[in-house]
DNA sequence: ACGCGAATGTAAGCGGCGCTTAAATATCGT
DNA sequence: ACGATATTTAAGCGCCGCTTACATTCGCGT
């Protein structure tokens, strides 16, 4: 790893690189202990500093789990964005199961951070480019997907804004479910959560299409890519 | 109200209802401060007892806080019941529009105090008999009129647990949105948002109908009750 | 090469927290 | 009336977020 020696180990006066060990050490905590769990006493513990040395970097605990949020928001853009760019199609419906396939993934994969990056009383969104400017970055992509799926005539009737919140609830909510360990009460064991959700999502997207056959096979075919 | 006298002015030693007062005393910190901000000794400030005082009730944190969704649960129940009671036709959409609009209610009069009957790694859910038993309620209710709308003819092909999980996961999904901040980035105005919710939801509804138009007009009936 | 301000870290400490324990006080069944 | 039981207090442990005062190092201009 390109992390630094612990505390006793240490052998500079200087870290060199703490905020990015904190954030380290702390999306691990998140993911050991959840978000309640974390403590920035412990991070710097992990980190291998003193317990001032954090609030150089990070003036508030807060501040700390914004920046594990905007982690997290990163690598949920950067996987949603890697799930489109390997796709050899270009259908609405193709490209809208390739970006849930891998908003759930991310989330299955990172329960407890998906909800850092989602509980916003407990971190700075506003404040935060990357958080609000990823956000919206992503609902832009979507947007223009549902655009042109209704340009091209592939969409049911109906207002594009209604359409475009409902489903990105539905998709928020199904991952909220999984995070939230609501899934338990359903029957479905965390090893077929993936998969309820995507197919949740890929039977209401089809039902979206003016040809609900057309899309399924469309989005069957970007399955496999 | 029927809360006793504070600290400095009780008049007896034993409290006589200190669990009710640190329940009540709990909701109201949660609306106030958030879930993270309560805190048990708060609560017994409050209560006007000692710090040590509300352990003989809750041996633990967490289970004020079980208490305190358990309160929750209880209200948003009632409130979906009630929502139920005061319908006068027994039209299937009609119903789950209905739960829609008091299950949505509730949330937006109580954000806070619904994210705390949500997040489950928070709560003791499982080793609870109200929240687990009130939730099963309610999926069994749900259940069943989506098997009557099956068995009427009314409801589009499909498999009816996935239907039944996409409407929750849809409902879910939006009432944690508005709760978690969501709706700001969409332009939806707190005062607004509830609408929005039914709306989305109503013609999510209106989309499992095999008469979309009739689905709808029994919905819009059902407004008025 | 070096000297000095800015940046980064340590050490100590404040008040508040969850939780435990021992003792004091009230209630209740018999 | 009284002893068993339940409720509450008081004191304290270790940890927390955060602040302040001070030590060490870095980097830049000359």
């Amino acid at each position: 790893m390109t992390s630094p020696e612990t505390a006793s180990t240490r052998a500079t006066y200087h870290h060199g690189a703490l905020r990015e060990a904190l954030i380290a050490a702390t999306v691990a905590l998140v993911e050991e202990r959840g978000a309640e769990g974390v403590t920035v006493r412990e991070a710097a513990r992990r980190a291998g500093v003193s317990s001032g040395a954090p609030f150089r970097h990070f003036p508030t605990r807060m501040a700390l789990m914004t920046a594990v949020a905007e982690e997290g928001m990163r690598k949920l853009a950067e996987a949603v964005d890697a799930g489109l760019a390997g796709l050899a199609t270009d259908d609405p419906f193709a490209r809208l199961a390739a970006i849930g396939r891998a908003y759930f993934g991310w989330a299955v994969a990172n329960p407890t951070h998906y909800r850092v990056v989602g509980d916003r009383p407990g971190i700075d969104f506003e404040g935060s480019e990357i958080l609000s400017g990823r956000a919206a970055a992503i609902r832009a992509e979507m947007g223009a997907i549902f655009a042109e799926a209704r340009a091209s005539d592939l969409l049911r009737d109906g207002d594009l804004d209604l359409i475009h919140l409902q489903a990105r609830a539905l998709a928020y909510g199904l991952a909220r479910m999984h995070v939230d360990a609501h899934l338990k009460e359903w029957a479905i064991p965390p090893e077929r959560a993936q998969a309820a959700m995507q197919a949740v999502m890929e039977d209401y997207l089809a039902g979206l299409a003016r040809d609900p056959a057309a899309a399924r096979a469309a989005m069957r075919r970007s399955a496999q890519a």
